[in-house]
DNA sequence: AAGATATATTTGACAATGACAAACTTTACA
DNA sequence: TGTAAAGTTTGTCATTGTCAAATATATCTT
């Protein structure tokens, strides 16, 4: 034996998600740029993509593998276990229709943002912008106000686990790109009580963020966005801010009752 | 080796999914209890969890674990890739607006229901019996209007792949219980245009699918339900399968221009 | 509070099984 | 129609998933 981790683990399905992700992250791929990307032989990477084809987590059209539909119900029954998507949705969905902008429910997991629930207003842009990076949990808490507000209200230690593995991707010229600005952002995000995000992840757009806790821990976070024409002066310093932080607060009151 | 199927099939795999709709099914569960339903010791049992969990695609909350919050974007990532969502989604928003009541878009997948996509409207009952089943694709199509819509018109053939591996578990006593009577049905249904589930899921529930057909293939299906005390006679017989048939036929324009 | 019991987790050791290479098949292209 | 490329299957061997048992942790009992 080789690589005799402790505690032990199924390298078969560690591969087996690797594969997953690929296909995720590629939007779609043949047999060998699979295999090429999880360095392993065509034969083999076949093999696994047969068997995740078998159970309808992967799907064959014509050629290319993809992932299958049997992930969506998955997904869904997840979100609907889910204690602060029941009780955030009518949030989301009210400050989007109220703001006619796009309003989001986010979560944490493995250092990752996850996107929990969403809703566009009839005014919101930025759905397709959205949607190809969607399903992509590889995303940074950094650069997202939500994310921001998350990080910010996350214990010390698990912060200092987080943070040094980042890669603080410029996704955009206003990206923060370093470790040690971020934590003085996040130090005015706990002053503040919400994040902003001001075209650090998409050029033109602008987005306030609130934290949700509930028992002294952080719960997830609640977000607003626009486009930056309009979300300018007071409305991006106060007036917005204050009405994201008052819908946290609505939902951290839903979590107390549930 | 003692099972050497042919092709061959990744069994550590095999088992990982196992593992996940345990999970799903009993809504979250111990390792013992996990090992039990898998028919493996605890050991090995506690290897797969730890290893999923590690790529949160389980999580362990309090000694009992879940499927993990990866799925979720995973799933939204899928169902953001179908045409069909992309198309049918604002039909399914105007169908369940119009009405009050709940509206799906429906996929079959390896035999079983995939619920695309479902809007409840303002009047709709049943959001939380629907709850209590998400998630869970083992759904068969025989009980619901739109899996109906879909059996009705999907190829023979795969028609006679399908139905015997059934196993027309009686939801209710209302349920169609015979691959004959169902094959009758599923004959009217084509004469039709549009299929009904008359209480065959969930007694008190009534519900209208109609297919969705693109370049002769079936593609899914749209379907409207509503509690029987509010979908009676004509209601039931014409009117909401008139409206439901024109939505599905909207949809099949939309495929044709996206 | 201590002992007892059940459950979870880790580890040594071996047999099962996943991995490769190569054969074979199918598909794409000239 | 021939050739190349990609997909799929199979024989074989070394890797690794599996069990049993040991250890650790949690839960229950008196």
């Amino acid at each position: 034996m080789t690589n005799d981790r402790t505690p032990r683990r199924i390298q078969s399905v560690e591969l087996a998600f690797d594969i997953l992700e690929v296909l995720r992250d590629s939007g779609g791929a043949t047999v060998t740029e699979v295999a090429d990307q999880i360095d392993r032989s065509p034969g083999t990477t076949h093999t696994y993509l047969a068997t995740m084809a078998d159970r309808g987590y992967v799907r064959n059209r014509d050629g290319e593998y993809h992932v299958g539909l049997f992930a969506v119900p998955l997904g869904e029954y997840v979100r609907g276990q889910s204690q602060l998507y029941r009780v955030g949705k009518s949030e989301v969905d009210e400050l989007a229709q109220e703001t006619g902008e796009a309003s989001h429910l986010v979560v944490e997991s493995h250092g990752r943002e996850i996107p929990l629930y969403e809703r566009f207003g009839p005014d919101a842009v930025g759905e397709t912008l959205y949607e190809e990076n969607k399903g992509h949990p590889r995303w940074n808490l950094h650069c997202s106000a939500a994310g921001k507000a998350i990080l910010a209200h996350t214990p010390p230690e698990r912060r200092d686990e987080i943070l040094p593995n980042y890669e603080f991707a410029e996704r955009t010229p206003q990206t923060t790109t370093d470790e040690a600005s971020l934590r003085e952002e996040l130090e005015a995000v706990r002053r503040q009580g919400f994040a902003q995000n001001d075209e650090e992840q998409i050029t033109g757009l602008r987005a306030v963020g609130a934290p949700i806790r509930y028992e002294g821990q952080i719960r997830g976070a609640i977000s607003l966005s626009a486009p930056t024409s309009r979300l300018q002066g007071q409305q991006f310093a106060s007036e917005i801010p204050e009405r994201v932080v008052q819908a946290a607060n609505v939902v951290e009151i839903n979590l107390q009752s549930a």
